[in-house]
DNA sequence: TTGCATACATACAGCCTGTATGTTAATTCA
DNA sequence: TGAATTAACATACAGGCTGTATGTATGCAA
């Protein structure tokens, strides 16, 4: 006689299982579609999972969204922190944290969570917190470098990380929508330069 | 015998009345509460109108919300005009309209209209037209300007212009929020300055 | 083994969007 | 100037989505 085979899992198994079905689905069909346009039917369908399973991990769709983006900053700043080079001079180091950046928001979909949807979904401030606990400070801290290897103590460097931050973003936006890299790397590069003569 | 007053009006002047009080109690309600929270029924309830009447003049809720946006752009670029002066150093010119551009966006829930949600429900294609139309291309002019008095013909303005832009915005932004507006023009004051040297 | 907590599954209520249809008044045209 | 047409709504409806309430089975701890 064939057993009942109900197969033997703790809970915490299964709820890694769930979750990851969860996070994956999720990702994929908000890189898709975006926020608004995706339903959470339409994810727990693809996760092959219920919405009570959703509804049972996140508080609601906005928290599993917050998930999603917690974790695309992760694997972006572990892919920056890959190519990352070693440089001597920190513009040059900057830089090629640009580079790596930029190709970390190449992956198709993710300039728009990241830099469109996230902010809108969860507040400006929602997302810095999330960009500060994935090491997003290495602007701060490359600008600061070199700031004083270049003797200028009285540049307001958190307001010029804050507005350079932003240049970043944008250029990463618009490279994913056909603009042109190394004219975008040039002209960051240049902004540095200047300011740091 | 007290006659029926149906007070009669022309068709235009219909139109004119309503879209206007939609779009008044639109702005206020997104400005107010964001895009995605805020619901037709309320704004129609607002407006004193029906949503039979919305539904006539725009074709959905996203297109409301374009006119609201085209129309608080046309605004700002109405602002900063008006306070815009005439400089004889280019860059002193980016500077004053950036401060105009500044005092601009400090309308409550402006800021977070035009740069947060504006992109996320129009993208950022739509967003960068209607910014087009309301005259966004002061800040390309005065960096050409700029360039072609310190002699720089090799600068990739279109590119610096899109970096810079975003970074005007963020500033914006971040002072709507409590950042200290001097900082931030110094800062891209003296990223414009190196820019030129 | 017994009781509680966890991890769901199912059902439901409320709201919202967009469309279809009906009605009144303005406008056009013969 | 009267009839036909169109504009400007108002009302009703269908479908879908979100979050919650409730039910159930299984793991786990005492």
């Amino acid at each position: 006689m064939q057993e009942k085979v109900t197969l033997r899992r703790s809970n915490k198994a299964r709820s890694q299982d769930t979750t990851r079905k969860l996070l994956d689905a999720a990702r994929s069909l908000f890189v898709e579609k975006g926020y608004a346009e995706t339903g959470t039917p339409e994810i727990v369908k693809a996760a092959e999972v219920t919405r009570g399973a959703l509804y049972h991990h996140y508080t609601d769709k906005a928290d599993l969204f917050r998930a999603v983006v917690t974790h695309e900053a992760e694997a972006i700043a572990h892919e920056i922190n890959a190519t990352a080079l070693e440089a001597t001079d920190p513009i040059d180091g900057l830089i090629s944290g640009a580079r790596g950046y930029f190709t970390a928001m190449q992956v198709p979909g993710r300039a728009r969570l990241m830099l469109v949807d996230g902010p809108a979904v969860l507040g400006a401030d929602g997302m810095s917190e999330i960009d500060r606990k994935a090491g997003g400070e290495s602007l701060k801290e490359g600008l600061a470098a070199a700031a004083a290897m270049a003797n200028k103590t009285d540049l307001p460097l958190d307001e010029l990380s804050v507005v350079l931050s932003a240049g970043f973003d944008r250029a990463a936006l618009e490279i994913t929508q056909g603009g042109d890299a190394n004219r975008f790397i040039s002209s960051l590069e240049v902004l540095l330069r200047g300011l740091m003569r």
